[in-house]
DNA sequence: CTATTTTTTTAGACAAGACTAAAATTTTGG
DNA sequence: CCAAAATTTTAGTCTTGTCTAAAAAAATAG
């Protein structure tokens, strides 16, 4: 039994936070790109990373980033498989929509509970993934990413692929992606990209023929299926 | 629409306590019994019902406790609702105990979404009561007290009673009554009460003859239903 | 390879919410 | 009605997490 000191949200959410941006190749994290995602200023950060890692919750050398620890990992994995399973919760037994379930989650990801968790992933079956498309860690901390996911920005052109997961930061891209019709599961037909813009010409199977900016080609993550 | 500012936790919780104090009666509420039920000192408690007054959520005169005013009323009220719902989502869909809930709920009843409650609500098919047999206030804040509800401790011998409601407070109460076989809904037979120490002979119909003690008589609520 | 720009850290401040110790007020008991 | 006891408030301190402004280090460009 390690010792349970526990955390405040914003410890918390520091270390989801730097988990997120390190990603799955476990860079070093820098303080400005924590700033960025946090909303906060530089300075608040290097506070908070000082303290991280009097906890031996991330490695932090001045002026060099910051990298997780294990036990800083699996601390940030938890919080990651708690905002996921409430996600689903959301949409799959309160029927949010996928656009309206993330501030929520942010706060119910905190919810401090040795059995909640648990019986809430019972209660939904062991979902695999959530409403967004993203892993749910199990209760051990693994998460089993799809090797095979691309971002849609970079898949070849003539090429059918399927929409896999969509980033959820932002409410209002999802609400377009509701608008145009593009769910989890959708195939997408790549026609052309626009070398001005980066723009693509696709057509979602079953669906509209339109364009989609490289900003929005860059949120969602496809595999390919097939050549056209 | 009134200003929305919105409350930290801890004002949410004073409310709260505040409101569960006063009681159906709505008296003023003392610094020291707040102090007692929020486990902090009484110098804590007089700064923040300074903040709470300068906010108009509570009356405050100096020396003289304080009571809640209609705003500070409808917010504590929306707090006790959040808190039942969820303690009646934990028991009925994720089946904790009803002396496994209280903790959870705490932090839950802090969650902020317009619309997370009256979805938990309707999930949960609009109960009336929470698992400890409180009522639930509905979406205006109107509370249904059951009229012919007392306690235990001060029904007459003699009598048969039904169990309406038991005080969530304490879990190692909950979990003594599990133990007997005492639920929401058990009949039971009042048979004498001892003079010496106030505790009660009786049997839990269908279940065993036994001896109560006043202080767990005290925290039972029953309705009468019969003379033996 | 130096000068400028960018990034990061330090230093000092503040608000929230708690604490302790001491002072003020109210209550109570003879 | 006054003295002791209980309650409540004030004053000053602490921690957490944030901020601004200024200093320090690193990166970049000519």
């Amino acid at each position: 039994m390690a010792k349970e000191e526990k955390l405040t949200h914003s410890e918390e959410n520091y270390l989801k936070v730097i988990f997120q941006i390190s990603g799955q190749s476990r860079d070093r994290v820098s303080t400005n790109a924590l700033a960025d995602k946090l909303c906060t200023k530089a300075s608040s950060i290097t506070d908070m990373l000082k303290k991280l890692a009097d906890k031996k919750l991330i490695g932090y050398k001045k002026y060099n980033g910051c990298e997780l620890t294990t036990k800083g990992e699996s601390i940030a994995v938890e919080i990651i498989r708690k905002h996921r399973l409430w996600e689903t919760f959301l949409v799959s037994k309160l029927s949010f929509g996928w656009d309206e379930v993330h501030d929520v989650a942010e706060q119910l990801e905190h919810i401090r509970s040795l059995k909640l968790i648990d019986k809430l992933d019972q209660f939904l079956d062991y979902p695999k993934f959530d409403p967004h498309g993203d892993p749910i860690p199990d209760k051990d901390g693994n998460i089993t990413y799809r090797k095979s996911k691309i971002r849609l920005a970079e898949s070849a052109v003539n090429t059918l692929v399927e929409v896999v997961s969509v980033d959820e930061d932002s409410q209002s891209l999802l609400k377009y992606l509701d608008e145009i019709g593009l769910k989890l599961g959708s195939g997408i037909k790549v026609f052309e990209r626009i070398p001005f813009d980066g723009s693509l010409k696709i057509e979602i199977v079953g669906g509209q023929k339109m364009y989609l900016s490289e900003k929005v080609a860059e949120n969602i993550g496809v595999r390919f299926i097939e050549k056209l």
